[in-house]
DNA sequence: AGTCGTCCTCGGCCGC
DNA sequence: TGCGGCCGAGGACGAC
């Protein structure tokens, strides 16, 4: 599924879009719902071009000279241009192309586009989203935005720590897959209140959610962790074979390490 | 503030 | 074996 890694080479894909005239936009029924009233990308794009391709959390940002197009993936979602798919496969995704799961279109002057390719309908085109609701990027998260992200004065703690790191306004980029991941790497309980973490525990979250994107975006995307691939019913741990538990946390499936993870 | 249900489709798995 | 049908997966968001 595309988490932030993902999104991260889209927007590369993306910069082979820019300075290209728009011609028309297509946007399919769902890809366009809970957008701004009167901002309708097929209407408004038209005409004009691509500036800039930016990126926060999961939301690519396509600047024009005016509005700026926000495209977010979902689970399934996928960005091509000119015929380039921006990932071969994703985890949860058929892994195939079909021209039937073309659920956006950018064309250019030029005939050539940008497409959202989308087999689950999750993906959405937004015209200037709302960016300033989100928390501070994951791929660039310092140390001090760490502690204020996990900071709660709730009495018992705040929520659980993997739904405080999957919470968009807090920390932007952070999947369900990478939560897992990040957690297991930092030997961190999800079920733990985020705010009851002692400050080496903060480090070393902070030290291993660097290590983690660094690592993966390498590799090839999120899908490719270590943890991944005991993420099943059953599945054991690969650092010292215990079997993990599988509980719903923060409303999502969640695997860890009993033996490890405190 | 925090949790839960809903959206959407498809692959996988169940049972007959 | 074959097929029908149900469940669960993901991220975001609205409702309590």
């Amino acid at each position: 599924m595309p988490e932030i890694l993902e999104i991260e080479y889209y927007r590369q894909l993306a910069e082979g879009a820019l300075d290209r005239p728009i011609a028309s936009v297509f946007v399919d029924e769902y890809a366009g719902r809970g957008g701004r009233p009167g901002m309708d990308p097929e209407v408004v794009l038209p005409g004009l071009s691509f500036l800039a391709a930016d990126r926060r959390g999961k939301v690519l940002l396509l600047e024009t000279e005016g509005p700026t197009l926000g495209m977010r993936f979902g689970m399934t979602g996928g960005l091509l241009l000119d015929g380039l798919a921006g990932i071969d496969d994703l985890r949860y995704g058929p892994g195939t192309y079909e021209d039937r799961w073309i659920r956006a279109a950018v064309t250019f002057a030029d005939g050539g586009a940008l497409l959202l390719h989308d087999p689950r309908r999750l993906g959405r085109l937004i015209i200037d989203p709302d960016v300033d609701a989100l928390g501070p990027d994951a791929l660039s998260l310092t140390l001090g935005e760490l502690r204020t992200a996990l900071a709660s004065r709730s009495a018992h703690g705040g929520p659980p720590l993997k739904a405080r790191l999957l919470d968009q306004s807090k920390i932007a980029g952070i999947g369900n897959l990478l939560a897992d991941e990040i957690l297991w790497r930092a030997g961190i309980d999800p079920t733990r209140p985020c705010a009851h973490l002692d400050d080496g525990e903060i480090r070393r979250l902070h030290r291993r959610t660097r290590s983690v994107l660094d690592q993966l975006f390498e590799r090839g995307g999120s899908h490719t962790g270590d943890h991944m691939v005991a993420r099943f019913p059953g599945g054991r741990c690969p650092k010292d074979g215990a079997e993990l538990f599988r509980a719903t946390v923060g409303g999502r499936t969640t695997y860890w390490c009993p033996t490890h993870q405190h």
